[in-house]
DNA sequence: GACAAATGATACAATTATGGTATCATTACT
DNA sequence: AGTAATGATACCATAATTGTATCATTTGTC
């Protein structure tokens, strides 16, 4: 029942410590030493999101990443969708076929609303609220 | 990002049916034919809520399950705790040597206060309520 | 121009969680 | 005794997650 996966973290991570160089270029090998979190698969990630458009990259000597856009424009559940796909509690295992009261079901009525919740506070997290 | 895996969702759909059976013995086969769900998989499922004091069983010919309590004093946090653990949303994945911030981390803070909603919402669900 | 330091792309591997099956032992009704 | 049920438990399959490895490409520096 986790809300958010290691992929996820280390994105917000490294998106915090990126936002935090002010513009600075950062390479993947000082991150990595940084946040201590494997390297490769730090790069990994850097890569997704500079193709994603949430970061940009510039190769070469000297090379590294700076964030594509402030980070008051940054939520963290833009970088949740990338790495965790869409963001449901819902999902209704026994589908339509199997389950014939999927519409007046209660339990899933009760998860929607939570669900809902959720969904709107973690709207309300930017990238910058995180750095205040 | 789920709430509910499927064991759990197996397991509530059964205690549904073992509750409107209204203290009649249920069998196993007689629950993965009417919710189409794979018998020896809730047969596992019920073994363990029995274990846990949610049902009791019966053995022998003619055995079941009933349940172990009334449909309002069956939480389905009780549900869930037994089949996918401790509830809670937060887990740090940087564990307090890797993570110097964990006690300053504002996401940490965020995810705290929505995890609370949800688990204040959920206790509120028993098996009952899904059923009236 | 050669070299080094960086990312791009992508294939592969390891680990873990989930979902599910199979089997033998035990109990109890007929 | 036979049959229909659960108890316990070991095993298996699949998918998701968490990584690693490698080769290609770009770009700054000498």
């Amino acid at each position: 029942m986790k809300l958010i996966t290691r992929n996820t973290d280390y994105a917000l991570r490294a998106l915090c410590f990126i936002a935090q160089c002010r513009g600075r270029v950062v390479s993947v090998s000082e991150l990595a030493l940084k946040l201590r979190v494997p390297q490769p698969f730090l790069r990994k990630i850097l890569q997704v999101l500079n193709r994603k458009g949430i970061l940009r990259s510039l190769k070469g000597q000297g090379g590294g990443f700076v964030l594509a856009k402030g980070p008051g424009k940054i939520f963290i559940t833009d970088i949740m969708r990338v790495f965790q796909g869409k963001l449901r509690l819902n999902e209704c295992f026994l589908k339509k076929l199997a389950c014939p009261h999927r519409n007046s079901c209660r339990l899933r009525k009760k998860i929607i609303k939570i669900e809902n919740y959720v969904l709107g506070e973690l709207n309300s997290i930017t990238l910058g609220s995180l750095l205040e």
